[in-house]
DNA sequence: CTGAAAGCGCTTACAG
DNA sequence: CTGAAAGCGCTTACAG
């Protein structure tokens, strides 16, 4: 029967040694001598006494909590968000750090944002984390920049905060390097006519691909909602007119896997066959269309881990003093976007 | 410029009175009266200060670190799972609570487990909240029955602990009902063939109506993956034999959305439109499918928010040592799964 | 090689 | 109505 609550002094007893001792050898305390015998019997007592630290003691002593949060702009409405999360928890289990996570709703009151980065900080966050969507640059609560902090995201607007954001524009142009490769000549891109980063990075990274093969990088843009019923509608406008197969594209490429859902459809009830008659290319990899389609999508997925790996990673450098981090607030770090193939994709038909 | 770090005894002397007079008036500690005019230095102090108490502290003196930790299978892999967290955060602010998440891989050495929940006792969490996915019966590490703790998603195999899980069956029934009240006669179900508990629910809860309405429970019940694949075959079966119009169903109802992205797919190659045709109804109101698809999917949403929020409420509770409580361990909370309405589903089209 | 003591920043009987 | 003092469970100079 385990006492009621066993600390370090129990410890002590136990093994015959004061606190002092008992904190050097459990802690594996640097410039300090042991003899192993001690430390020995210091263990065996720990060890029987199933003695677990608190904690909150160290954290109060130390001033380090060992936890940092992560305050996370719309958790449930982003797709895949969940993969940030992942990702900044494993890193901090392998940093012996323990996430908390807020929720920040969109729109909401400044001072509603200062208020749960300050929460963090009343529990003495060793770090923060602020992850956003939908945004380029980003006024972050005062706050933020009182403790480290990095920016999943977005940039802000000083420049003062590292920040970390998929690449986008490379990614895209990783698609129509593939196109090309595959063949394809007209390439379409439907682009979304929503104004967030990602739509302007997708339709930049496009056009740097279609320039970088010699291609008309506006020739086969359209703009539609970024949704299935606007990938549709995209698609019928661009195989639609056309009846001539020797001048429609042989490709569309959507701005997001939701639209290509919706191309799909198109495709379905003008007759053609995806991708014997036209490939389609999505993007974001969002479970559980990419895979569920059939054919399955081939599209380009998000870093969401990476993401959230990377800005524990760089947190706890920046925890560690190395300040000169610091300077990566004003060139984010971009993660690549990696193609995920699959069957959407082939040569065009010989027309 | 405010000093490097402001204390309490910073605010006592800024006031002119003792920290145990900062500590009652700024927590309004119960049975303790304070004149309102110190009460008033005192918080002009704080104020001035930008105090702001120290919760790892308090927690060490109070023996409530203010934390509770979500040890979560597979937030990555689960559709929505990020809801499950988001009801526990925000019911966990209203509380003044902290969040702290774990994930927990499938599948992983029951030691890791252990550890992690290990970790939340470490820092004093004051309740841990324990969620799986696909599971009936669980066993938890036993250290979870050392603390405040519920389970999400699954009951433990000792009824020890409390647990709340979607209402699968009745969530089911609830569309058989539907498309009863619609006009539908022959409704079948495309049921999964993975042994999983919502594979069972969703089963006798269509069961359940379709014998509550008169009807046959087993003649239109097939099985199939529960991916688009196995939707589409199911479809194929269920629709393609008859050119009976007379015998074969006029509703299919989806073990989950990715079965009905399959099940539209069929109903398209078979020139039968949905919901004139043929009404189809899905399950899990799985973002972005249900409302993606062409038309919208009638389906029913898992009340994933609720059972986060559900969780965090029931710990709070056990916390206060409301132990009663416990006794819910036997028998797990059932929280309803509303049906979505959109546009798949029809009066049967007259034979 | 080991330990006594101070202190992290609070809360809380207890006394007045 | 207010305050001195102990103590939550650790770590860490410092002394020996």
């Amino acid at each position: 029967m385990p006492r009621e609550h066993v600390g370090i002094r129990d410890v002590a007893a136990a093994a015959g040694v004061s606190v002092t001792t008992v904190s050097h050898v459990l802690n594996d305390t640097p410039h300090t001598r042991t003899s192993e015998l001690t430390k020995a019997r210091v263990r065996a007592a720990a060890e029987a006494l199933g003695y677990q630290p608190n904690r909150l003691a160290r954290g109060l002593r130390t001033r380090a909590s060992g936890m940092i949060g992560l305050l996370t702009e719309e958790i449930a409405t982003t797709p895949h968000a969940g993969r940030i999360i992942l990702g900044a928890q494993e890193e901090a289990s392998r940093h012996n750090l323990t996430l908390a996570i807020i929720n920040s709703r969109l729109n909401q009151d400044a001072d509603i944002e200062s208020a749960q980065v300050q929460a963090f900080i009343d529990r003495q966050a060793d770090g923060i984390i602020y992850a956003t969507v939908y945004h380029d640059e980003v006024v972050p609560p005062d706050e933020l920049l009182s403790v480290p902090a990095v920016l999943v995201g977005a940039r802000d607007r000083l420049g003062e905060i590292p920040s970390v954001m998929p690449d986008e524009r490379a990614g895209a142009t990783s698609v129509v390097d593939l196109l090309v490769r595959t063949g394809h000549r007209r390439i379409a891109f439907a682009a979304s006519s929503v104004d967030v980063p990602a739509t302007r990075g997708r339709l930049q990274g496009y056009r740097d691909g279609m320039a970088a093969a010699g291609l008309d990088p506006d020739a086969f843009v359209v703009e539609a909602v970024s949704e299935a019923i606007g990938g549709y509608e995209a698609t019928m406008g661009l195989l639609d007119h056309g009846a001539d197969p020797a001048t429609r594209p042989t490709a569309v490429f959507c701005y997001n896997d939701r639209m290509a859902m919706g191309a799909y459809r198109a495709a379905a009830e003008l007759g053609l066959s995806i991708p014997q008659d036209v490939s389609v290319v999505g993007f974001d990899d969002q479970d559980p269309i990419a895979a569920s389609l059939y054919p399955a999508l081939t599209t380009v997925a998000l870093p969401h881990y990476e993401l959230g790996a990377w800005a524990v990673e760089t947190l706890t450098s920046l925890m560690e003093g190395r300040d000169e981090l610091r300077l990566l607030g004003a060139h984010p770090t971009l993660l690549a976007c990696p193609i995920v193939e699959r069957a959407s994709v082939a040569p065009p038909a010989r027309a």
